[in-house]
DNA sequence: CTGGGTACC
DNA sequence: GGTACCCAG
């Protein structure tokens, strides 16, 4: 906890990008671990230049509150999963993402790049030790790399949000900023519902 | 889930 | 500083 809250391992990212596209791609890091024995994850910032009108290529970065924090124009994750201790069944991913929004439309896989381009970029090896000449499987090859679509990531965080709520004027908004989306709920969704109703009215009957 | 905030002891 | 309680995407 406290090197993860250390002011060098923290960059200014987005905030529509860290709610939405980052956080799918953080549980879809999570969700390997359900298909995968073990999984190590890199992340970090990149300032990629940016090819002007006149073909010119240039680095430029916004600087941030009073004491100059740079914000990154890219983030990278590096992906190394591994099925099985004895099989030895190695795949992996590495993808730089801009640091702006990204929305529903996009793929995970459009965000893909080589490890060896992603290092160039980063002026970093990653996995020094792993042979990757030796069988090293992309990852979006062996799992799907598919990140929740919209429907998806809406009912879960809705379910988050009931989870959590207080009161039952709360409990009905949530839902009804869901129907608003145009979503139904489905069977577990209804089933958080209605158990949080039930133990809300509970609480709220004198 | 990812974040932001305030009040209070 | 830690907890409780608000908020939004």
């Amino acid at each position: 906890m406290g090197e993860t809250f250390y002011l060098s391992n923290i960059v200014p990212q987005n905030y529509e990008n860290n709610a939405g596209f980052w956080n799918r791609l953080e549980m879809y890091c999570r969700e390997l671990t359900e298909r995968f024995r073990d999984v190590w994850v890199i992340s970090g910032p990149l300032t990629l230049p940016q090819t002007g009108e006149d073909k010119k290529k240039t680095v430029s970065y916004q600087l941030i509150g009073k004491d100059d924090v740079a914000v990154p124009s890219h983030l990278y994750k590096v992906i190394l999963a591994r099925k099985d201790h004895s099989s030895d069944v190695l795949a992996l991913g590495a993808f730089v993402a801009p640091n702006a929004p990204i929305g529903f439309k996009h793929q995970l896989k459009e965000y893909q790049v080589n490890l060896t381009e992603l290092e160039r970029m980063a002026g970093l090896t990653f996995f020094p030790k792993l042979d990757k000449s030796q069988g090293v499987k992309n990852l979006c090859l062996l799992d799907s790399c598919e990140l929740m679509d919209f429907k998806q990531f809406t009912l879960y965080i809705t379910g988050r949000k009931v989870k959590g709520v207080k009161s039952l004027v709360k409990l009905e908004k949530i839902m009804a900023e869901l129907k608003e989306a145009g979503i139904m709920p489905d069977e577990y969704l209804t089933k958080v519902y209605f158990e949080k109703k039930q133990e809300l009215l509970q609480k709220e009957s004198p």
